[in-house]
DNA sequence: GTATCATTGAAACACTTGTTTGAATCAGGT
DNA sequence: ACCTGATTCAAACAAGTGTTTCAATGATAC
């Protein structure tokens, strides 16, 4: 029930991970977290200096590790020129998911993480990961450039964001099992958006935006 | 600074607001909610009973006011039959963004909010915003159905749950003076999202979703 | 003016938080 | 065996939290 025979430090670094993606960084106490791990509150300020430092740890073991898949299948894409636009974009989903193989929670528990992260702005938190993820996003939208060469890049990595916003939020919110279902769908709802040209109607609704068009 | 002339009740509403969206519910304290309102520490569990009670409030006052202007414009664009797609994803996405208007950030600040909202399961705010969401995003689900007979009724349900997410992540997230250009484009985004038919490669993604194809 | 109610104010309350301390225990090397 | 450094432990610390209390003040009606 302890994990027995893993580290002080993985206990905490597994119960952390769970409770802050459960309750979030401040409800979760430490005295929760070290109970739940089986050792002495002191252990955590002893492995990792405090509260902070806990959670920055957690997040760049998991997040590292994502992008490392996310950048191994892109390359896999890549080899094709110019790359399939799907192809590409599964590279950004699916290794969102990978974590879930092994049975438990461990990938839905780490969209959640994320997007408390994205909810709180203005902390280092956010800024780390902002730009632990800057490199992947750009390698990204210039895939997604190649392979749709007539595209504004620009307009491009905008609505990368779209699809990074879909997939953390319905990721973090549906049940364990029709993740990956989901998964398949937002990559071809995400390849239609994608290569859907800018029409005459769709300019005027940028144009103006709040007017009633009976 | 102070506001004068303004109710106590609507000052701790409008600054618990701000600090809510900016720092997240147990970051804020009433202390400095109270300070910066300009009213007494006491005055919160006066009018409101607790600090749930007050984020409670808070929530109910937006929320109501953005799901009633969905619906209008959403009644609006079902006056033709069957609705146009993109003026129903409008009746949704403008609506989001028309508190900014006024020219201060209190949509943004909203959208914040919510995204905090969605990252906080298990909690009985996030509940309350899913039932509270739960009859707009029916009528929503069904007008997009009508707009689009011959989909899934049950996919285009799961679908919108991606624009939900790219909508609330994007406007949280994005500066100010964005927000009304990236709106337009994830209408167009999510109307050839949602049109885009499931072909071969696609389903064969579904049943397949981890499998490297090189 | 006075009684009645709602509202404000300063202070205290009970409790929890992350962190620190210093002794006890353990492991590995010589 | 003995030393040394790393790790664990129980206890305490200082600070901050939401909430409650009760007297002071304000407004309103009779």
């Amino acid at each position: 029930m302890f994990q027995l025979g893993v580290s002080t430090r993985d206990r905490i670094l597994d119960t952390a991970e769970r409770l802050f993606a459960e309750q979030g960084f401040h409800v979760a106490t430490l005295r929760q977290i070290t109970q739940e791990a089986g050792v002495n509150l002191a252990a955590v300020n002893y492995h990792f200096g405090s509260k902070q430092a806990l959670m920055r740890a957690i997040f760049k073991r998991r997040l590292d590790a994502l992008n490392a898949a996310r950048m191994k299948q892109l390359d896999i894409a890549l080899q094709t020129d110019p790359p399939e636009l799907e192809e590409v974009l599964d590279a950004f989903v699916q290794p969102a998911l990978a974590f879930t193989r092994g049975g438990d929670a461990e990938g839905q528990r780490f969209m959640q993480l994320l997007l408390r992260a994205f909810a709180d702005r203005d902390t280092d938190l956010h800024q780390a990961m902002r730009q632990e993820y800057a490199h992947v996003m750009r390698r990204f939208a210039d895939a997604i450039s190649h392979a749709l060469p007539d595209a504004d890049p620009e307009r491009l990595r905008q609505q990368l964001d779209f699809i990074v916003g879909a997939l953390t939020l319905t990721m973090a919110e549906s049940a364990l099992k029709d993740t990956r279902i989901i998964a398949g769908e937002l990559v071809r709802f995400a390849a239609a958006g994608l290569r859907a040209p800018v029409t005459e109607e769709t300019a005027r609704a940028v144009r103006f935006p709040l007017e009633a068009r009976s």
